[in-house]
DNA sequence: CCTAGACCCTGTACGC
DNA sequence: TGCGTACAGGGTCTAG
């Protein structure tokens, strides 16, 4: 479900409540993820937060000794609730705090993952990553450099993170409209100009919606429960044969690797 | 190495 | 109301 932008907004709020507080112990109610649950994951007793980051979608909590990484995949959700709270099937983890709250983790569709690391920079699944967009590693320099090389579409390339980490389905579309670039073109075919372009527009569709709290479709939500409000601002995601903001066009949609792909005709090149 | 495709899983929306 | 189908924000693994 989310992309860097709600990971992003995320991890603000986590690092809001709960870096200084210590986390109890962890209560797992069910096991059935990606991946199973690491067991030191189990075996948190009485461990103080550090610090909470982002690393493309992953959550990174450091603790007194060692970290959990948490991966929220498509229906992953984190929310604080009382200690009274009652529980549904799909609620898998919860960490009980010493603030009296709990931090809940749900993921109906079991996409998600929570992983433990002594050292996270030196996991292979994040060590493969590549620069964060919103970094001054991410340059055009740089991804024109990686574009000479690959045989991808522009669009598949841009989702693959192992070239630039954190863009999903919906940050995809959306950069690409704001570039003015057709999702399905090889991204060999991207002139310097066209690059340059491409990764201005990324910065400004990322760092908008990090701004407007994140795009909600059907899941995502703050620890709080609240939307966020990027889901009006959408250009073209989900727009399907509405007409385009800036031409009036009708949105089309094709399917480009397994995923729903929408662009505007006329706007894109 | 690169790329395409299948797969993991449940919930929701929609057409008949 | 009930059933079948399509679709959903992601990553990983395999095969070619």
């Amino acid at each position: 479900m989310p992309e860097l932008p709600e990971v992003e907004n995320i991890c603000r709020s986590l690092e809001k409540y709960f870096v200084g507080k210590t986390i109890i112990f962890a209560k797992v109610r069910n096991n059935n993820l990606k991946f199973p649950i690491s067991k030191e994951i189990f075996n948190i007793r009485n461990q103080k937060i550090l610090s909470i980051n982002r690393r493309s979608k992953y959550l990174i909590m450091k603790l007194n000794q060692g970290s959990i990484i948490i991966h929220l995949g498509m229906s992953g959700t984190l929310r604080i609730v009382s200690l009274k709270t009652s529980y549904y099937k799909h609620d898998h983890i919860d960490l009980v705090m010493n603030n009296k709250t709990i931090l809940r983790y749900t993921d109906p569709r079991k996409f998600g993952s929570w992983r433990w690391s002594d050292n996270p920079d030196m996991c292979e699944y994040i060590k493969k990553l590549g620069p964060e967009p919103l970094s001054t590693n991410f340059s055009v320099d740089y991804l024109f450099q990686k574009t000479r090389s690959s045989n991808l579409g522009v669009k598949p390339f841009l989702m693959n993170t192992k070239f630039v980490a954190g863009i999903g389905n919906i940050y995809a579309n959306e950069s690409l409209f704001l570039a003015g670039i057709l999702p399905f073109r090889k991204i060999l075919t991207l002139n310097w100009t066209e690059t340059q372009k491409l990764v201005e527009s990324i910065v400004i569709v990322l760092q908008c919606s990090i701004n407007n709290g994140g795009t909600s479709l059907q899941d995502f939500c703050h620890l709080d429960g609240k939307k966020g409000n990027f889901s009006k601002l959408l250009n073209v995601y989900g727009r399907t044969g509405k007409s385009c903001n800036q031409c009036g066009r009708f949105i089309e949609r094709i399917i480009l690797q397994q995923r729903s792909t929408f662009f505007c005709r006329n706007c894109q090149i």
